[in-house]
DNA sequence: ATGGAATGTATAACGCTGCTATGGCACACT
DNA sequence: AGTGTGCCATAGCAGCGTTATACATTCCAT
């Protein structure tokens, strides 16, 4: 009884362009007829293969997800735990920059539902933190406790600095405080944390600039 | 030359009325047609008294910070330095969810300019810090870097809340463990850290609980 | 006191938005 | 091969922010 099945290719040719369109002209050229140009196809498609707009959006954040899940996944693990966060860390904050209007949609858009979708990407987080836990580096805790403490602090950072309250040096500097302070209060070595987030801002530093050029992108990373 | 003075109580008006609008049906209520309906006028008024709606959802964002700093002047300075930057923490927490569309305009909608309006609010903050370390509470340091540490995560779990990433009880919980940490870090005795944050919390349930039946409000304040 | 210039405001319209009703058309099943 | 199901294009609706125009009001200069 399905006389035409819908095509998937559709759906995801609708996220990707509304993806593009938001990263190359923003959230004002994201509407249904620019859309439906944009696939070569009527507005019809966005309510056939969504409900409309608003799910579309969800779906886009979905897709914000997916990007950062990918940033996060090329983060490898090393002996050294604590690193290994830093990088994570700033894995993501290069993500919501990247993608900062994904990252709207994701985290700053007024949801009507409660959404908990891609929360398993936390678990990323939670993770390394455990690793640290195992490794002695962190006193014994609930790993997820710890690793709400450094999204807070790494949303927040990330947040002010898009709304223009933290100059990009400015966020940078001041999380790499704020995780220096947390690693301490964590478990950790002073020192032994200093070096480990110097390290991971090195390899961030690598990974970036590799993508960057992968991508033909242009991102200045400061000292 | 001025043949009719533009009379700035339609101007308030407008801000109060799209205010009001904001907190009790929610950001889709705010159009020029609704809001000159409601002050009585024409759409046209919001183009004399504003450039657009553009600007006076800036008007409104500034309307934001003074109703902020209401909220943070509403806290008193008491000879304990650390339970007064609590109280402060609290006040800011329960301001942005008691005017979360506000606080939306203020922090978390795209920017075209950036105003730096409204960042001597975040002065009561640094201040606090000063007398914490005046009072050798806190280790000798540059009091706006503790403050913007503070704030990253007052803001980080607040947005964090209103995308459903964190209930309530779970942001005021996560708040008041990283407060702990940080002060620590700061150099504060880990006891009397405790204490305070104990202390302010009090102080806040007390205040708002003033605050909300001098307003005839219903606000929950878990444990 | 009075004419004229300047300026806020109401009305109507434009282009745009998200969305929906309608109809045709291509497909899968009997 | 017939048939009906369901995707999609077209056209239209109500609403949005914004703008052009006409009107009314007010102040200054005479």
């Amino acid at each position: 009884m399905s006389p035409k099945a819908l095509d998937p290719a559709v759906r995801t040719a609708l996220v990707d362009a509304a993806a593009r369109l938001l990263v190359e002209e923003g959230p004002n050229a994201l509407t249904t007829r620019r859309l439906a140009t944009e696939v070569g196809s009527s507005t019809m498609a966005v309510y056939t293969h969504f409900e409309g707009m608003d799910e579309l959006r969800k779906a886009l954040a979905l897709e914000g997800f997916e990007r950062l899940a990918g940033y996060l996944a090329g983060i490898s693990t090393s002996e050294d735990t604590v690193e290994d966060m830093t990088a994570l860390g700033g894995a993501y904050f290069f993500n919501a920059l990247a993608n900062s209007h994904l990252y709207r949609f994701m985290f700053m858009e007024p949801h009507d539902e409660s959404d908990e979708i891609g929360l398993n990407t936390f678990q990323t987080m939670i993770e390394a933190v455990g690793r640290a836990i195992e490794a002695g580096r962190f006193d014994e805790a609930d790993p997820e406790e710890l690793a709400t403490q450094l999204w807070i602090m790494m949303h927040g950072g990330v947040t002010l600095h898009m709304a223009n309250c933290l100059t990009f040096d400015e966020a940078l500097h001041m999380l790499e405080t704020m995780a220096l302070n947390l690693y301490v209060a964590f478990g950790d070595d002073r020192e032994a944390a200093k070096a480990s987030i110097e390290r991971g801002r090195e390899r961030i530093v690598e990974h970036l600039a590799a993508e960057s050029e992968r991508l033909g992108l242009e991102i200045s990373i400061p000292g």
